[in-house]
DNA sequence: CTTGCACCTGTAGTCACTACAGGTACCATA
DNA sequence: TATGGTACCTGTAGTGACTACAGGTGCAAG
């Protein structure tokens, strides 16, 4: 497949056709152009965006790697690696693991946060204590995991 | 412990004490009072800030509340709630237990992403296919799980 | 030819900070 | 008491990745 070669076929696609077709905001779409994501687009007499099968796909490409969480920046250097002839695979795989690195980080804060905060209420249900455990554990930082959660006198 | 009748001990901390204490940054303090999480603070006779225990307990409630993942205006909420003389245990629970809910759909959210990376990660490593696997992903929103990944012809 | 929607530009708002610039207070030492 | 080096002050602007206007113009169907 020579996604060069599309480029130039259907460019005819105003903006409300694009973003219905790629699940992509309006304003995102000018958003992207203007952050250097997409190229500038044909544009009509009037001045309206006029886009191709090229932009269509590129568009996807976007969409696809944000789902993946990548940044701006990261999705920028994907579109460098693609825009070169050689693919440059070492390169994509390289960030795409720096990436997956954070994505585990993030993944174990949040595993984190999950557990200390399903303890915290679970501790908070059962309560009979005159004050709240949830907020008292937020004043104090006093552990849940561990803890008795009935409390001692 | 009445936390209310803390408020006056020790009102002599400037802000640079009450950061190295709690951990949080001399900048987000001033952000906190300005954003109405902690409260305006006596000032020193040429302005400066000055803060006591009191404050000491609200920043290090609300510090431990933002590692949690609370929004700013869960933190507000959870104040109120804190304020208020009966804690509203109950409230405090269901704000908590909604947050709960988000942390894991983000957490599912996460989970996907991970997967994803490691399968396209994983498949781009093997490659001798003239293209790279990891891009043409991202191309075509082909699904990584499931699929051959050695490349078939 | 008119109507009404789609599109245009430019700016400001979101969240939770962070980073200045340009100026003043405080406190320990000489 | 003078001085010097911090620590502090206010106010504004920047971050990332959009989103939401306001105020104006193009386009295509009837």
């Amino acid at each position: 497949m020579d996604r060069a070669a599309l480029s130039d076929v259907l460019p005819r696609l105003p903006i409300g056709a694009l973003s219905r077709r790629t699940g992509c905001n309006v304003e995102t779409i000018r958003y992207y152009e203007r952050a250097g994501i997409l190229p500038h687009p044909a544009r009509s007499e009037g001045g309206h965006r006029m886009y191709g099968t090229a932009h269509v796909m590129r568009l996807g490409f976007v969409r696809r790697a944000r789902e993946l969480g990548f940044t701006l920046d990261e999705v920028r250097a994907l579109l460098r690696l693609v825009d070169q002839e050689d693919h440059a695979c070492v390169e994509a795989r390289e960030l795409a693991a720096r990436h997956l690195q954070a994505v585990r980080a993030r993944l174990a804060d949040l595993q984190r946060m999950e557990s200390v905060l399903a303890g915290m209420i679970e501790c908070c249900g059962g309560s009979v204590r005159p004050e709240c455990p949830l907020l008292e554990t937020l004043f104090d930082g006093g552990e849940v995991e561990g803890k008795s959660c009935s409390g001692e006198a």
